[in-house]
DNA sequence: TCGTCTATGATAAATTTTTCACAATTCTGT
DNA sequence: ACAGAATTGTGAAAAATTTATCATAGACGA
């Protein structure tokens, strides 16, 4: 195995039957909390091992670096790379296609942004989100953009079922101010918007706002600028190889509430469902097999 | 919450509103690779985030540090607690929800379906599709179902941008037989069919295949009668922990498929996007500034 | 016991990094 | 369109960290 492919922690180990004894009392201090020890201070370092500076100096030249500065970047290349592990653990998602064909570029790329996106949603606000979105007390409006609306509908499609009193607004449409008519203060909006942040999204949440509604927004890492009076908001990665924005890690977010909503609701979402399943039957509209 | 217990990505992250422009960038370059870039030299980070050297110093304060060496020694205790830690952090998508919390379990399901989805795609075929649906000389038409028609217009709303000549179909609606009355044999039909398969829509297919149109075909794992007479079909895995089926496959082959042809037609797209810009800077419907 | 050789640390010099003060720019509200 | 405020960047000064030089301590063999 080449230098490159060692971590430092390999290395150390590997040379440590070279090193005299200052430095192996420091060999050890550094893997004792490895490697955030190595990421402060040469001096810090030095102090912690009860070495000198210099031994310190001297051994990172040992290990073959330049200086302490060089091995701090590699420390932090490592780092950089550990924490991406997870993902890069598969290298082609599918079979038979080059690493580089758009397939495996893409997915990668998805599987990403759900990572980061996850890591930093609050769990808390999502639960109490689903909590006022499965609130029937409460009606319901879902709001989408241009390109959103789909996510839009796709969670109206869904509710509609679980729940009486929804109803979906396109604001690129020019009938929304007819849906502000009725809103109380204690209704729900749940509005999309990423970037191309819209206009008219902005000032129908404003209003919805002014009205006293509670308002849950699904948008982009940079926000919409509806964040600044959102109650709770959810900020998805977006980023692929392409000239436009990826939806996915947005889809996961509201196929997600779709399913805790529904848990949240479920005596009536079955009783709900089982109901649409007759009236589909009579509309001959799905296939009974196959 | 006291400060002491939220990490500094906690901190970052609820502080964002209150950050400038620059900061907001700055802040978003830091949480790409969290927390290996912070613990590099102040101008390394200010240089990966293009802002300025000072930026960073000023942002780092407002985060209620002394200066940056104070941020960084955090973020390095930060690093060592969580190394110490035994608990399997990869484990949980969501930190800080349990893994039993169905923001893991869905994500979990969604991350496996793509694996299993994408492992059984012949990229050949997926490049011949891309291929027939970048084709100017062919008509396009995109038909959905009842819940599969939002993935149907997410396709057509940026094929349209991309070439002309594209039409969505809703195969629920009553509309569609005007459709087929123009349909050519170079024409080609986009489909998407899943569970609960729609009589309309297959008979739709059949009716367009007997006039010689190709076929390209988005179903389930199960499959879509459609399938039979499919040219080309992809079949997505879409069982997630709720009562309901995910789209996430889905709807990631689509964007791969949309980032390819648009690849395939870089020109025109290019040429065909600023024109839209264009047009709807005189709609004003975007923002043009946050 | 002495001399030599290596390992180690103290100190000073050099370099890098951080901070500060101020100017240029951009944004906002009238 | 303008003035005032806020934001951002430039360049210099200050502070720190790293590197180099050198002296001392200890080990080992003669």
């Amino acid at each position: 195995m080449s230098d490159a492919t060692l971590t430092i922690s390999d290395r150390i180990q590997r040379k440590l039957d070279d090193l005299t004894r200052a430095e192996r009392q420091l060999a050890h201090s550094i893997l004792e909390n490895y490697p955030a020890s190595g990421l402060g201070p040469l001096s810090t370092l030095a102090r912690d091992a009860n070495v000198s500076v210099p031994t310190v100096a001297r051994m990172v030249q040992k290990l073959g670096f330049k200086g302490y500065p060089e091995f701090q970047a590699e420390l932090r290349e490592e780092l950089r790379a550990k924490v991406k592990n997870p993902i890069a653990k598969h290298d082609t998602w599918a079979d038979g296609a080059p690493s580089g064909h758009m397939l495996n570029r893409f997915t990668d790329a998805v599987i990403n942004n759900i990572r980061h996106t996850l890591g930093q949603i609050d769990p808390d606000a999502f639960d109490a989100a689903c909590a006022l979105v499965a609130d029937q007390e409460r009606r319901l409006c879902i709001v989408g953009g241009r390109i959103t609306h789909i996510l839009a509908e796709y969670l109206f499609l869904h509710v509609q079922v679980i729940r009486p009193n929804v109803t979906h607004i396109q604001s690129t449409s020019n009938a929304w101010p007819h849906y502000l008519l009725d809103t109380k203060n204690s209704d729900v909006f749940v509005i999309f918007d990423m970037r191309r942040y819209e206009n008219n999204t902005l000032k129908l949440a404003q209003m919805a706002q002014e009205l006293g509604a509670k308002i849950i927004l699904f948008t982009d890492q940079w926000r919409s600028p509806v964040h600044q009076i959102a109650d709770i908001s959810f900020s998805g990665r977006i980023v692929v190889p392409s000239a436009w924005d990826s939806l996915g890690t947005t889809l996961l977010l509201v196929e997600t509430m779709i399913s805790s909503v529904q848990n949240l609701n479920w005596d009536d979402t079955k009783a709900r469902m089982e109901e649409l399943e007759g009236m589909f039957d009579q509309t001959k509209l799905f296939r009974k097999f196959t």
